[in-house]
DNA sequence: GAACCGTGGCT
DNA sequence: TAGCCAAGGTT
């Protein structure tokens, strides 16, 4: 049911808990934060929100405020844990917390920040130069890696693999190598960027009985089954058409 | 401490 | 089109 969503670790990571839990919560910062899938700014958001406990949290926006608010060039998680507590408000920490993050996502947003509507204008040491806090690291240009997806079918069949590797694990989807073999025929190319790197991929048609896959699905059945973005666009390529018989 | 993790909306 | 961004935690 996650299928397409992402961050399938962390999917799997907060479905364990879920069913350790058995709908119960801690309701403390340091028993939250040691289930999987929960860290401390989690943590303090489930206190926070949903016993009224007085914690700050610390997600992206919050961070990003307080870069700004106190003109913090460099955006460092103790610092801002420092920050986040003294500034908070200690009688209305739900109140506190969630204007945080709705100042962060709606005014003090990281481009053209609406600096005139926002409510801490007047103490914010960041607000003549807000582009500058935090200052702007260069980002080193993702890499590409080009790959081959084997498309290999028997009587009718694909047959996949279900990764177990980190990156898209528990998803099926098309074998990949990093080198091209040399009975393979093109079906084309597909791209995709994850968030660190960029994958072309190539796929071919694979005679070869020597891949292991896990299993042989039809059209039909691969629709049951949990794809990665990057596996659908191989299916969706105009040549697998005629490569799969669509009744198939 | 830093790399890793997935995807789609927005500009 | 390409780059930026995100209701962050885990390895």
């Amino acid at each position: 049911m996650w299928e397409g969503l992402g961050y399938y670790t962390r999917a799997r990571n907060l479905h364990h808990t879920a069913l350790t839990c058995k709908g119960v919560l801690p309701k403390n910062p340091e028993e939250l934060g040691g289930l999987k899938g929960i860290g401390k700014s989690t943590a303090h958001a489930i206190c926070s929100f949903a016993y009224q406990q007085a914690l700050p949290i610390l997600d992206a926006n919050v961070k990003r405020v307080l870069c700004r608010y106190f003109a913090l060039s460099v955006k460092d998680d103790k610092v801002l844990w420092e920050k986040a507590w003294k500034l908070l408000h200690v009688k209305h920490p739900y109140e506190h917390n969630q204007a945080m993050m709705d100042i962060g996502a709606m005014i003090c947003t990281p481009k053209n920040p609406n600096c005139s509507v926002c409510p801490l204008e007047f103490t914010c040491k960041g607000k003549n130069a807000p582009e500058n806090y935090p200052k702007a690291v260069q980002k080193a240009k993702v890499p590409t890696k080009k790959r081959f997806a084997l498309v290999v079918l028997q009587e009718g069949k694909l047959g996949l693999i279900q990764r177990t590797q980190r990156l898209l694990h528990g998803l099926w989807g098309f074998v990949q190598l990093d080198e091209k073999p040399s009975d393979a025929k093109s079906l084309g190319k597909v791209t995709h960027t994850y968030s660190h790197f960029k994958l072309e991929l190539e796929a071919l048609r694979c005679e070869s009985l020597h891949v292991n896959v896990d299993g042989w699905f039809t059209c039909k059945e691969i629709e049951q089954l949990a794809l990665s973005t990057v596996d659908k666009k191989i299916l969706a390529l105009p040549t697998m058409m005629r490569t799969v018989a669509p009744t198939s």
